[in-house]
DNA sequence: TCGATTTGTCGAAACGGTTCGGCAATCACC
DNA sequence: GGTGATTGCCGAACCGTTTCGACAAATCGA
């Protein structure tokens, strides 16, 4: 690979001339001229490696999200690569799948030393908390939240997205709606729970505690909760699925075990649906608003990045409210 | 961040013996612990930058799929992942959509140095294939064969894959059989359409040229073009779709066109569909191997990257054939 | 016309590691 | 006890950039 220096002595100048005309350095037209011809003759590129060693920082974006099999982290990082190409950045992404990868892959990439991070960050230990706080690199959080960290986070108002599902199967006439969560302890699946809870309670509908299911956000565990909560004793009316993969469980266990979506059982759930119109019957979901999500998330952390003092700006929050997103997978009872 | 000097200097060591400890060089086990201890008190972790730098090669492996929110590249992602991982490297994620793309992610990856590049190339230009001939980088592609390269490739037999499709719904009597292809000119859609051609052929079966569209691997033209099929004079009894997100576009207009599959149309398609129990009619399928494909795609990179002198390696080729999953999609017309 | 600025270029010192040759001190062997 | 190999550590050079101070030449103002 050709070097700099290769470049200099091509165009009979010094490296340091050359430098000066790759970057915004004074340099005499006619000698940037030669020294362009020069770049090209000899193939040069700058090695990215050698200035962000000398820059004390690479020009790589870390995505880190959870799953990104689930269209709703795929599509974050369609948005995020999008931003950080215009700004000349590429985008590193470390699938976490699991805690104790998350760890790993935060470790590589401080060693990488990216110019900042986005995260999903599902740990909750106290442990990985005081990790996170320690990170010096400009870092932006989004949909899981985690307290006590003065850390920009952008996410979706989780509570509203549950208790508006729960109050339109409430007013549909449902009383006995099971919820399925996420992993317990994570933020989303607290706040969705606490959407569920707190529609259900202002309604003085009773809370059964069989009906409320954790399935860690997987599809397979949602299919298998599912299946125990249509072979109880007491049936539920309705479901509310706290995510997509896992509304897409349940809707499978319904079919499997011959019951009719809407007729024998209503599901509802938060999340977009991939290819939701050929899914029958089309969901009625709270969908959050991705693209403004991650548009401001990548924003945030690019505005950080620029920033000559990071520590300046104060952490903030953006918790925009989910778009609902009627179908027909909800019965009426009230007929 | 503490540097390897700082280390040195509260071990009361050189630099270069913290190096040696940190790599196997020749260090007492008294000052390894020594340094290990001082590592620890400073917060020391190695800059990979430099180390990369020094080395003249990254421990980043890029992955440069066509398009990551489809499951079959986001899920090539997770198998490539954690080869990479167990290998003590990290990959980077450059989404490509679109040939435009391509060549910016590929020089913005050369720029990083990474060890190596796992593509699924989407150019077809001559000046591409120049382009790609001439990156000294280890590089793996895979899906899209790039002919005239010498460049280890893994895939499925595409053409197998579309003639059994063929081959399975002439057996039912289908005699007017529409195909759409993804982008003319790309590799997996001129196999695909040759085992259509060619099984038709065998068969002697006449190919409509009505029924041959093109419809780039997307959800949406799929539509457009199935509805123009649907809507014309002489409709076909089956569809062969060559990519699932085109299956689903092709199934969407069927069914808002208030067409029933299988009853008034047939459809069959290649690669796995998400959540495919609940798409209904379940779809009949020719599924890549994707779990062992990526598998050897990854493990003949690190092979490369590891080896001393990588272009002794003779270019490699893997095809695999698909494997054929029957749903209810396809109607026997014999009876 | 002369001193003060500006302009264009250069050399050298970093950035944070790895690596290699060198050099004592220790060990093995006869 | 002398020779040769081995062990454990060090200093210095280097990877490919950026940046800063220096400096000659050109330009400017009065």
């Amino acid at each position: 690979m050709a070097t700099i220096r290769d470049v200099a002595k091509r165009a009979g100048v010094s490296i340091s001339t050359v430098s000066a005309a790759f970057n915004e350095g004074r340099v005499s037209d006619e000698t940037k001229l030669r020294i362009a011809e020069a770049a090209r003759a000899v193939g040069y590129a700058p090695n990215a490696l050698a200035q962000s060693l000398k820059n004390g920082r690479s020009r790589l974006i870390a995505l880190v999200p959870g799953d990104i099999t689930n269209p709703f982290f795929s599509n974050w990082l369609i948005v995020v690569e999008k931003h950080a190409l215009a700004a000349n950045r590429a985008v590193i992404v470390s699938n976490s799948r699991g805690v104790a990868l998350e760890r790993t892959a935060l470790e590589l990439l401080a060693a990488q030393r990216v110019s900042g991070i986005l995260i999903n960050p599902q740990g909750i230990s106290d442990d990985y908390r005081n990790y996170l706080a320690s990170i010096t690199i400009p870092m932006v959080t989004f949909d899981q939240y985690i307290e006590g960290l003065s850390l920009d986070y952008v996410g979706t108002d989780n509570v509203l997205a549950s208790r508006i599902l729960t109050e339109y199967l409430l007013r549909l006439g449902h009383r006995r709606i099971a919820f399925i969560g996420g992993n317990p302890g994570l933020w989303t699946t607290e706040r969705r729970l606490e959407g569920f809870v707190s529609a259900m309670q202002r309604a003085d509908a009773p809370i059964e505690p069989d009906f409320v299911l954790f399935a860690n956000y997987d599809g397979g565990e949602a299919y298998t909760e599912t299946v125990r909560l249509l072979t109880g004793v007491e049936r539920p009316t309705a479901i509310l699925a706290s995510n997509n993969v896992m509304a897409l469980g349940a809707l499978q266990a319904i079919s499997d075990l011959g019951f009719r979506c809407p007729q024998d059982i209503s599901l509802t759930s938060i999340d977009d649906v991939p290819w939701m119109g050929l899914v029958k019957p089309r969901l009625t979901l709270a969908v959050q608003p991705l693209q403004e999500l991650a548009a401001i998330a990548i924003d945030w952390l690019l505005e950080r990045i620029e920033s000559r003092d990071q520590a300046s700006i104060p952490p903030r929050r953006m918790i925009l409210p989910p778009k609902i997103v009627l179908g027909e997978s909800c019965a009426d009872l009230r007929a």
